[in-house]
DNA sequence: CTAAAAGCTCCAGTCACTGGAGCTTCAAGC
DNA sequence: GCTTGAAGCTCCAGTGACTGGAGCTTTTAG
């Protein structure tokens, strides 16, 4: 068990984030804020590094903050309807259907620019004719191609 | 066909982007700087057209601004070896061949969070409950969730 | 008591744009 | 030729989710 006091340092390495992700987490609200020593250091204690443990793992699975946000006051409302948390969760799966559907489609072209027969000079070259010429794409790729 | 000498809005349509975007790809040196009136407004011609189509085309397919710099460099030199566009297409490959190896694992992960059974209250909530503690994972989900 | 490690705040930078304020120029209609 | 409204211009700030650095102070082990 780690320490009920701990200085900032040892809460990240804790749970793999940096030190100024976690203020930065303060800053906007997300995590509450820490008390100090009196020489004004940050201490956290269990609470705190079960609600950071929360919010990285929602980050890892590609959660907006704004999402996180929600989720987290959703988890401290024990009494209240877990329909909401599904929203949340299947808004955040749709995306990530939508954004492997359009990979996949990348995947395509880039696999098809790479093995369709080339000359080795550029003049002659897949890559670079699929890139200068829309109309030798056979996949739609439109739009958002980042974003959680 | 569009005008041999457009002005940045007309141009902006002809390709599908925004005005703002040209004047930024100009100012990052990507595209070269237009002509201008006298009174001073960018007119652009074919070439320039040409340029911002492979441009949109391959930040369509997903390739980060350097990438896209250096496949510009490269198509402008039509007598080069095709072997250094077909190696950024190849690295471009990989990483999206990566994103949507994690990007199915969230998508199992999130699955299972939704479809696991699970009361109607937060404090059943099987989501909650994935999020605020790893050990509930199936799927290894670590790090880079973004980028190109 | 000292010295190094770790903490603090504030600011800037990342990427690839996007939006807005406040001004000037262009082009069509009269 | 003149008016007028759309479209252009520059410059600055903001997005999301951090990350890094400067320059300072506090903590803690020896």
């Amino acid at each position: 068990m780690v320490n009920v006091s701990m200085p900032i340092g040892v809460l990240a390495r804790s749970v793999g984030c940096k030190v100024q992700t976690i203020r930065y987490y303060e800053d906007i609200g997300l995590l509450p804020a820490a008390g100090r020593t009196a020489g004004g250091q940050r201490r956290y204690g269990e609470t705190h590094r079960q609600k950071l443990v929360f919010i990285r793992h929602a980050r890892e699975l590609g959660f907006p903050l704004p999402a996180v946000r929600e989720l987290l006051t959703l988890a401290d409302q024990r009494e209240s309807e877990c329909a909401q948390a599904d929203r949340v969760a299947r808004r955040h799966l749709d995306s990530v259907n939508r954004r492997i559907a359009m990979l996949e489609s990348l995947r395509a072209e880039l696999e098809l620019m790479l093995t369709h027969g080339h000359g080795n000079r550029i003049r002659d070259c897949r890559v670079i004719a699929t890139l200068a010429d829309h109309r030798l794409c056979t996949q739609v790729h439109h739009a958002e191609a980042s974003g959680s």
